[in-house]
DNA sequence: TCAAAAGTGTTTCTTTTACACCCATGC
DNA sequence: GCATGGGTGTAAAAGAAACACTTTTGA
């Protein structure tokens, strides 16, 4: 999900700030249920930034000149940030991306068609993608992101796009059910073209049990 | 690293600030180099700790009592911290630790001998540990650690202090030779008991490429 | 000369990868 | 009926684990 500021050509990631009686994390959760609506979401923290000149003075200017933001408010925007990182995944047809007051567009865009971003927010995305791809090494994924019911092929497509390669169907599958936290259901998905998929449903104990503890085997 | 903190049973990590003009990664660099005097160590921050109550009102007080901090800068440092983690790899025979105007006592300690520690940072201790031993999955690990000249046993030695396990002498010499970063010389570690080892140095090009790229085979 | 540690290679087991065949569904 | 995708199993390759024997060294 990305923002494009007004009156900029470049788009920025969506963030916000940490309160001062707010633990960091939490904020990072409120932030995400603020632009989503949505609670009990994957969301981990991967890294914190903090080069100088983290700050786009050029911008403000103009932010200030079009009176979006308040010109006493300047020397407070003038100060140095850090932004901590964090990767939340979300299923994105249930969140329509709505705009703020620094935004006039706000739109989920593919990770293959990055428009130009401000900062250094596209090594951020770089950074946050390679550490989901290694924690995916780790830790089971899909609550949240696949309905209760889900079948087999819609599991492989969620970890082919995060990974960025195809996987072998068959051996996808032996492997994910040989962690032990998938339930097959008797049900099938029908009405989609050629055969029906089964349905399954995640192991809900054995999925946070693998969530704390991490695969003993890896990807 | 431990440091005891005056008129305390606690001890705590090794920390410092963030100064304005500084990015966060070179203020960690620069704590580093002032604890230790080394320069070009293996530095990797893992994780932003963030909660609330990260603060110790009731050790403060002593301090200021006993005049170790002036009672002028009380309210600056009764403010809310956040803590940037991160692990450093240091042959801790070549640093003598010291002890600075808030600590009685600086030592090594070993893992398995924790003492008492102060807010959090026992958490913080567990967590850089598994993100250490999670890393040494997908870069190598020895520069800084080892003498130019290393051997085998050395090496796994190494391994095996930071993963807690015991790994096969003859199974682990095959693995690392296969990433392909060693060179054996003509030389072998004489003086020991029993017979002498060889020696070996890391190919510092292949060593830099892994580094960023990651092993491609997992441990 | 003996215990301890290092050098080297082989066998076994497990995991991964590649691949083949049959079944169901919509057009 | 046929193209497409899903269900299942097996053979081959690669990798990890277990293990045996020989060599060297200081005590």
């Amino acid at each position: 999900m990305l923002l494009k500021m007004k009156n900029m050509d470049q788009w920025s990631l969506p963030g916000g700030f940490v309160k001062k009686e707010e633990a960091v994390d939490q904020a990072a959760r409120r932030v995400l249920q603020e632009r989503t609506g949505l609670k009990d979401i994957y969301l981990d923290q991967f890294r914190l930034f903090g080069d100088l000149d983290r700050n786009d003075s050029k911008h403000l200017k103009k932010l200030i000149r079009d009176n979006v933001i308040a010109p006493e408010l300047e020397d407070w925007f003038r100060q140095r940030f850090v932004t901590v990182g964090y990767v939340a995944l979300v299923e994105f047809s249930r969140v329509i991306p709505s705009t703020d007051e620094l935004s006039d567009k706000c739109e989920w865009i593919s990770l293959e068609s990055l428009p130009p971003l401000i900062l250094d927010h596209k090594k951020i995305i770089n950074e946050g993608l390679t550490n989901l791809q290694k924690k995916l090494r780790f830790r089971p994924l899909g609550k949240n992101l696949l309905p209760e019911k889900f079948t087999m092929p819609e599991l492989r497509t969620l970890y082919e796009t995060i990974l960025g390669e195809q996987l072998d169907r068959r051996n996808f599958q032996r492997k994910m059910l040989s962690f032990g936290i998938l339930n097959r259901l008797d049900e099938q998905r029908t009405g989609g073209a050629h055969r029906a998929p089964y349905l399954y449903t995640f192991d809900q104990e054995k999925y946070a049990q693998t969530m704390d503890q991490g695969f003993n085997t890896l990807w």
